[in-house]
DNA sequence: TCAAAAGTGTTAAGTTTACACCCATGA
DNA sequence: TCATGGGTGTAAACTTAACACTTTTGA
């Protein structure tokens, strides 16, 4: 390597990544975390992290990470920045990469998820964490909703086909605020990419309530969202 | 260290930071730039970096990385994110942490610029960068307008005392776009932290320009700020 | 005396919010 | 038949955008 003296006095760290998982449940925005039953820190709480290995890059390292936990790939993932406090971890010194992801709970593979001892746990009611993992779901959430209110990018967390209801419920939770059902929907009208289907949806009242699917190439073109 | 065997059968890398400085001149936002007068890629434009040392924090590892360049401490800086493709340098294996900071032109060290050949160069004229280098300014520039458009962190590029048209003249320059000088002076008036000075600015018209100044204590209690 | 930048209000358009009742159905 | 969630429109309040002239002063 004809210029390795420019990197070889540098020291060389852990690097890990974690993983914030978001899913909707009824009314409720939870999170994905582990009652670690292995060690180090055995029996605490966490997120979902793993190191990055020499043969992948940072992200992909996340998404095997949420694959190794939920089964699944191909999901919406952001970053949501570095932790590189020195003693962050008070085992080793490990640099860790946060990242977010938001996945539909119905879709993740119920034993994995019971191999690692996981449980959906309500954003608003999150159990004391190890290390920084609390601060990084904290940004994690600020991130996501941030996003949320000019990308669409909840419905990651729907079913393909939703209700109205529903898709105000999600909104409601990832907010923390009540909206006006008619000017909630109202603004979702003008969206052309929430398409209304033909189908009905008759589990949540006994009239039912139109089912609609969000269709990203008419986003594509269209784009613009606003919550 | 009793958990070790959980860490040591992972690899470690170097891990860098990179920082994007952007600085406002006249009418044009502008990124310090080295025209790299060092190996590797000696001769190549890229941003100021550096590696992560022991004994530092990522965090301070960018600080240090900026005042070793401009010789500025205590300055405005923002993580960007983490790059951390496989062969983002082609040297070795190295994942870089991105930081912006906003400093104000006037005060950085112009002999420790000139000794590192570093140069301010229009954002929107930037010459070709190495590695992702462009990708992060992208990227940070794309976070700085945000974060400017809620938090008045525009201030750190202008002096203590600056005159309106200067302020509405960087706004223009983050967005890119014109104002209405009347309608931009109204949301000015509305924010009682940027408070008019009985000090007046005879270098940019002959009438003169009342210099205001933004105070930050009472923005704390204040707490609203959109452009 | 004039060129050049500073400074100043009003109106129309558009957006956001508040608000209440009928509908369809299964139990 | 009634309890439950689904579905619908309008008006007032507020915010944003468009627009032009007078002032000051040094050269």
């Amino acid at each position: 390597m004809e210029h390795s003296n420019f990197y070889i006095h540098n020291p060389k760290f852990y690097v890990s990544v974690d993983c914030i998982i978001f899913g909707f449940n009824e009314s409720e925005l939870d999170v994905l975390l582990l009652k670690r039953n292995f060690q180090p820190a055995k029996g605490q709480w966490s997120l979902m992290g793993g190191f990055v290995q020499e043969e992948e890059s940072v992200d992909d390292a996340a998404k095997r990470v949420l694959r190794e936990l939920t089964g699944l790939s191909d999901i919406y993932m952001e970053q949501v920045g570095t932790f590189g406090e020195i003693e962050r971890d008070p085992g080793e010194r490990v640099i860790s990469v946060a990242y977010y992801a938001l996945i539909n709970i119905n879709e993740s593979d119920k034993e994995l998820v019971k191999q690692y001892n996981a449980f959906w746990v309500n954003i608003n009611d999150l159990p004391e964490l190890i290390f920084d993992h609390t601060e990084m779901i904290e940004k994690a959430r600020t991130l996501m909703c941030m996003k949320a209110a000019t990308e669409p990018i909840s419905f990651e967390m729907l079913p393909k086909l939703f209700t109205l209801t529903q898709l105000q419920k999600l909104y409601e939770a990832i907010y923390g605020e009540e909206y006006d059902k008619r000017n909630f929907r109202k603004r979702i009208a003008d969206m052309k990419f929430i398409e209304k289907t033909d189908k009905i949806d008759k589990t949540g009242s006994k009239r039912g309530a139109v089912l609609y699917q969000f269709n990203k190439k008419v986003y594509n073109k269209d784009q613009k969202f606003k919550i």
